[in-house]
Formats: C-alpha cells, sequence, structure tokens
DNA sequence: ACCTGAACACCGTTCAAGT
DNA sequence: ACCTGAACACCGTTCAAGT
C-alpha cells in the first residue's frame, strides 16, 4: 500500500513566455484576493490538499513566489477563504416561501453536499475551519425553514446541528471513499482472506457498490421525519 | 485571529540523563512496533495531528533520530497504526446476544464517538485513512446486531452506512467545535454585528451552548427508528 | 502601495555505515 | 537484525529591498 501523498509531478509548464515576446504574455492582471483565491480552488480541484504550496500558487499566478503574502495572512487563510468560496448559494426561485418545507431543505442540504463533492478537498476541510459568510448563510436558511416547518424555538439549534452532522459525515465518508476506490477493493478483498473474522460485512460486500445517493436521502428522511414534528 | 497551529513550546524535555548516571536512564527497552504506537497515541493526545514529527516522536522514545524507520515505513503507517489501535471496543458482557439491540447499538456507537473524543486528533483522521482491524469490527458487530434486529439484506449496508456517517458527523464537528471553543464565541459575536444578515442563527445563538450530546443520541434515534422496521 | 529574491528554520526521508 | 548521524529535498514564512 503506497502512500497516497506523492507528488503529482505534471508537466505543464506555467513559466510566462519570455517577456520579449509578442504574444500575450498570460496575466499581466494584478494579483488580487479574488484571484489568488479563485487560483486556489484551480490548484486544489487538481492537485488536492497536498497540493496547495505557495510557492505554486504564486507560480501559477504568474507573481513571483512571495508576492501572496501582502495580500494574505498566511496559508491556513488561503484554505479558509477557498472553501467558503465554494459555498456559495441561491435557492431556486420556486422554493422561496415555498410551503415544501422538505423540498427546501433537501434541496440546500443536497446541494451542498454536491458543492462539495466537486471540490473534494473541501470535505477533509470544512470541519477545521472558521465559518465564512456562506456557510453560516446556509445554517441561517436551514434554521429559517425548520422553524417556519414548525420545529420549537427550543429545538432549533439540535436540530440545525444534527443535520449538519449528517450532512457532513455523509460528505467526508463520501469523498474520502471515492477517492481511495482502490484501497476500497483492496481492503474487501482482504476482508474475503477473513471471512471467519468479518462474516457479515463479508457477506454484504460492505465496502463495494453502495448507493451513496440513494443512503443520503434516505438517512435524511428519517432524520426529518424525527426532527419535524408533523404538524 | 492568529493561526492556530503555533508550536507548543512545552518545557518537559525527555533527554535521557547522561549515561554514566546510576538512575534507571528511562526506555532501557528496545524499540518495537508496540512502544512506537503507544507513544505516537501519548504524543498525539498531548500536541495534536501537527505535533507529531518524527524527529520527536523518536527523541520521546529515547531512540536516535531515524530508528523508527526501520519498524515503520513512513509517517502515515504511524497515523493508521495510532488511529486503529484507539478505537478497541469490546462489548459489555449483558449485551451479548441480549435482545435488546438498540441497546447494544447505541452502547457501541456512543462508545465510539466517545473513544474518537478522548483523542480529538482521531476524529480528523479517520475518515482519510485504511479501515484497521478494529474499525472493521465495529463495523461487522453493527452490521451482525442490525441483522438480528430485522434488517433486511439488501438494506443491511444502507443502514450501516447511515450509521457511521451520523457517528462521524457528529464526532468531528464536536471534536473540532469543542477544540476551538473561543473561535464559536468569537464567531457569534461577529453575528452579532450582523443580525439584519443571519436573524434566526443569531436568535437562537446556534453557536454557544449546544448539547452535544443530547443532539447526538436524539437523532440516533431518529434513524434507528427510520432504519430498522419495527417488527 | 505593491512586489521581489535571498535566507532561515523546519521536517520527512534516504543512505551509507556502524554494531 | 537493529540502530545511527549526516545529508538532501522541500516548504512556510520573514526580511530587507526594490519600484
Amino acid at each position: 500500500m503506497a502512500a497516497k501523498r506523492g507528488g503529482a509531478q505534471d508537466k505543464h509548464q506555467r513559466k510566462a513566455a519570455p517577456a520579449s515576446s509578442t504574444e500575450k504574455p498570460r496575466s499581466e492582471q494584478p494579483l488580487s484576493l479574488e484571484r489568488i483565491i479563485a487560483t486556489a480552488v484551480e490548484l486544489l480541484d487538481a492537485e488536492g490538499v497536498d497540493g496547495l504550496k505557495m510557492r505554486r500558487l504564486a507560480d501559477r499566478l504568474g507573481a513571483g513566489a512571495m508576492s501572496l503574502y501582502w495580500h494574505v495572512d498566511n496559508k491556513e487563510k488561503v484554505f479558509d477563504l477557498a472553501l467558503d468560496s465554494v459555498l456559495a448559494y441561491r435557492r431556486p426561485s420556486h422554493l422561496i416561501e415555498s410551503p415544501n418545507w422538505r423540498g427546501a431543505v433537501f434541496h440546500m442540504l443536497e446541494d451542498w453536499r454536491a458543492s462539495m463533492l466537486r471540490h473534494p478537498w473541501s470535505a477533509s476541510l470544512l470541519p477545521r475551519r472558521a465559518l465564512g459568510p456562506n456557510i453560516l448563510g446556509r445554517l441561517e436558511l436551514l434554521g429559517r425553514i425548520l422553524s417556519g416547518a414548525g420545529v420549537a424555538e427550543k429545538d432549533l439549534n439540535g436540530a440545525i446541528w444534527s443535520l449538519w452532522n449528517y450532512v457532513m459525515g455523509a460528505t467526508i465518508t463520501r469523498a474520502n471513499f471515492d477517492h481511495s476506490d482502490e484501497d476500497m477493493v483492496a481492503a474487501q478483498q482482504r476482508l474475503a482472506h477473513l471471512s471467519e473474522q468479518y462474516p457479515t460485512i463479508e457477506r454484504t460486500r460492505l465496502l463495494l457498490d453502495n448507493d451513496w445517493d440513494g443512503t443520503f436521502r434516505k438517512g435524511l428522511d428519517f432524520l426529518l421525519d424525527g426532527l419535524v414534528p408533523t404538524q
């Protein structure tokens, strides 16, 4: 089982063409926090959490190695900002002020999960990071919908956190196991050798062929059944 | 908002006393995988994920800086083994073959969460790591109990993963927010300035005073209500 | 105000060598 | 078989300077 880290050693050299060239020399634009964060997201998508190095990020921006530090305190901040930038949410108009609270909750939480799975690095980052405006916006919206659906004021925080916990767990698990499918196959094969020790999960092939999306929706339904009183 | 990393600069110097001394020179024992892992857990408990450095670990073992690499492939492996070592589980005898399946599930899952909260670094590590024997043992047991409780074979994997997701989400959230209480307070204070933007979660004080344990049990009950058919 | 390269401190890991 | 220090490659960040 080789270490998963290993540098990708990718070929694309972002070296700017010789400045004398008449070609558009890529990235004349000045640095800015927005450009830095957008490029950080690109880099994270391409190379994962371990692939984000300050020097590499600067390179990709066509900037001198250490220029970033004028715009950003440190690498942690880059993570914080990249994460929140990926979690923006706009409700589709038909769900605004709709009486269908369950549909509204489902839409927002499934979108949340989908957004994070589109940027798998976000799943490992979210739990440790500061809550940015987009994340807070989702929590606010969730609270508003649940309150409107009849959840008592005293149960509201508990309901919000339960759903948060569920979404985080499902998303983090999915993002990581998805990312390491070979590991799962290998693990399931190891299980086969140990079928006396783990007969049940060997029989059901727990580590293979799981319907993550369906599982997610089902569990969410069960949670909502319990959390929100019927009328 | 200072970076959370900062070296702890702790004082306890584990330098072995001069070898000529008559005192028991601490750690005459040879290195062994068990000692390495046990000490890694100590270090992780004391200093967190970022505090585990190979040199420091060797130091603490009274061993030469690079000796570890004979026993262990790399740092990743240390994480894998430390994690699984902390997740052993033995059912109390009264729950073995008991008809009280809900009690058995609750005991195992609450113990799982408690074990991880006792070693908060484990919460951030688990989702990315290989599944060791103790983790697999818990999944096997969970499958066995649920199957005995009447969950259909085709629903078994989904039920197991739902519970896994829920436990992971709740534990990771708790471990991280617990660890950074000041951040939560600061965030809630920031919310107060933005009460037009986030009126609901500002009103309910979402980021403060949450009953994590109660929330965990309630949600678990709701999930089990849905996952396990009544008779 | 904004950007830069040189330099520092630190850390995982390899290697050639010791017993 | 088991342990070791020196050395390498790499990376975040500081600093003194440049424009």
